[in-house]
DNA sequence: AAATTATATGAAACCGATTACACATTATAA
DNA sequence: TTATAATGTGTAATCGGTTTCATATAATTT
């Protein structure tokens, strides 16, 4: 592997002159770029990014943590991300941390040791304290789906409660008059936010009781499984909102089992917006912009690790409605 | 950011001794263990990784590239490859190329200059052409679903062939007399190999004619739309084999809203065994061992990276059929 | 014509680690 | 009681770049 040195030597002039030539800054006259220019082409030559790192240039990494790249949210997210970070010359590093705090710890501590630029991550379980290493090392942070003000953090999220109460709405406009509520894992901020958008709406009308409301956890497992039981104790129900697509897809599941049609008997809406197309019929949502996340989320970070001046601050993005099959009437 | 410097300055000794404390190599004396040992942990000090990386060692990372983390079967894969990664102390870089030629290669050399100690690559347009420069350094490559014999590539692939027959036989046992197949882009290897699996099996058949076979592109649109087609020429069709189970849940939809009853009716299987629990009904597949698959790579890579004489050979994983509800008498 | 300023280059320090080598001390073997 | 081996430590070179600073020449100003 040809290295600077071998290309100064060839080229006749200093290696501080090549690099001045790689990274066009400082002077460098035409007869020496052209005959550097020609050494590179000849030796092949590639800079060393390790070398250009540890001289105090940036590693143009960035860190992704999610819980889990096989929930589909996360595929979608990850894209956008990569394709932001890409076209601002970045690297994207892969970390599942399963919400689990010890392993969201160690991945911390390997970032920071592998000195990437900033971080993404999408948790639910981080807490403030869990990024003091990050702040020490001013290692810029943004944050999904979580909020924690600080100097070098910038939170991203999105109206979940609006995002629950124009679900339920939208449901009631299709003309439901007993809608049921498969919300999910009350340690989760956004979700429970969804839950309050749905009760804000159902609280007070004449049929809401809170039996309605089904637990479960984010997994179509686990919304095939709450469906099943809310139809037991309310077999007459006539819409359901699901805090998220899984659980959407699995009380869909389950409706068409027990023979129920979705959307003639029952309507059915999910949340997230992530693409199940190959559901029949398919799923009305809630549509979080993922996409936009995800480039909002690089841009914002960019901004940190440049410390531009106008630094992005916490933003909340809207949600829309999707309206497929089964809402429809 | 405390460096070994200010660890030895702080422990009175000298940087090579901290050096030997950390890499468990060399002598060190048990007093000076403990002081360092204290003083590591009263600075928070962290050896920094890209200093590690340039004095000769390894930087612990690897690049995985696939086609488009969207399709959930990379998901699976790549979770699995992260998990081992993680347990031999490595490092995940994603990167998606789309199957475009130059994305690849602009990704090839971005992790050449990265220095990763080596690559796993599933790809259905690499070629053996684009990966001198990584040969050139060094640099130990898996690939996955290709083969291109050579020292430092070692090449992971499953049966596909024979995972089509054995989806066409499976159908034949279910009682079908009537096999339609959706095959996938005929510029992918494993594709047409499911394909000639497929061909195998029904060529002789009475009932086999050419125009059974759709052609797509492994999409669950492209599945939807193959499968009508298929219908309007063959209504009295009993058995569908696509080569992928995106397609398969495409056909399952086409199927249904043509009012076809899945399993009765008509009966389907896929190819790749992704985890789409919420298809009702559930999807019978040809499952391949991605997990497994995974791990194996990372395995092989290690291999190859720390040059060991045992090094895996190139490898074809059987698939197994996985019965479900969509082939269910 | 003298004083500035812009252009061009190289020597050497530095980034934060690893490691070969030299040297000193202690423990064991002959 | 030596000779030899095992243990322990520090100096300095090295990895492959970036960057400060000093210096030299060419182009402008005054």
């Amino acid at each position: 592997m040809a290295t600077i040195k071998d290309v100064s030597k060839l080229a006749g002039v200093s290696v501080a002159t090549v690099s001045r030539y790689l990274n066009k800054n400082g002077y460098v006259s035409k007869e020496a770029s052209e005959t550097i220019a020609e050494v590179i082409e000849k030796l092949n030559y590639r800079p060393n990014n390790i070398a250009r790192s540890l001289a105090g240039m940036k590693t143009a990494t960035i860190g992704l943590m999610v819980p889990d790249i096989l929930n589909p949210f996360f595929p979608e997210l990850a894209r956008s991300i990569e394709d932001a970070a890409n076209e601002y010359g970045y690297t994207v590093m892969l970390c599942n941390t399963d919400n689990d705090s010890t392993k969201e710890q160690k991945y911390i501590d390997t970032l920071i040791q592998k000195q990437v630029d900033g971080i993404i991550i999408s948790s639910y379980t981080i807490k403030p304290e869990h990024l003091t290493g990050l702040q020490k090392q001013a290692i810029p942070v943004v944050l999904m789906d979580n909020v924690f003000s600080s100097d070098s953090i910038v939170s991203l999220t999105v109206e979940n409660r609006q995002g629950g109460e124009l679900a339920v709405r939208h449901l009631l406009e299709q003309g439901c008059s007993k809608i049921a509520h498969i919300c999910g894992p009350l340690s989760i901020t956004s979700s429970r936010d969804r839950t309050a958008g749905f009760e804000h709406v159902c609280r007070g009308t004449d049929w809401f009781t809170p039996s309605l409301i089904g637990y479960s956890d984010f997994t179509v497992k686990g919304g095939y499984t709450a469906m099943k039981e809310l139809l037991t104790m309310h077999p007459d129900l006539d819409g359901v909102f699901a805090s998220n697509d899984l659980m959407a897809a699995g009380a869909l599941k389950a409706l068409q089992e027990t023979d129920y049609k979705v959307p003639q008997d029952v309507k059915v809406i999910g949340f997230d917006g992530i693409g199940l197309e190959m559901l029949n019929p398919e799923l009305s949502t809630i549509a979080q912009p993922i996409y936009k996340l995800g480039k909002t989320a690089m841009d914002a970070l960019i901004g940190l690790i440049r410390k531009e001046n106008d630094i992005m601050t916490d933003q909340v993005f809207p949600v829309t409605l999707s309206a497929k099959q089964s809402t429809m009437n």
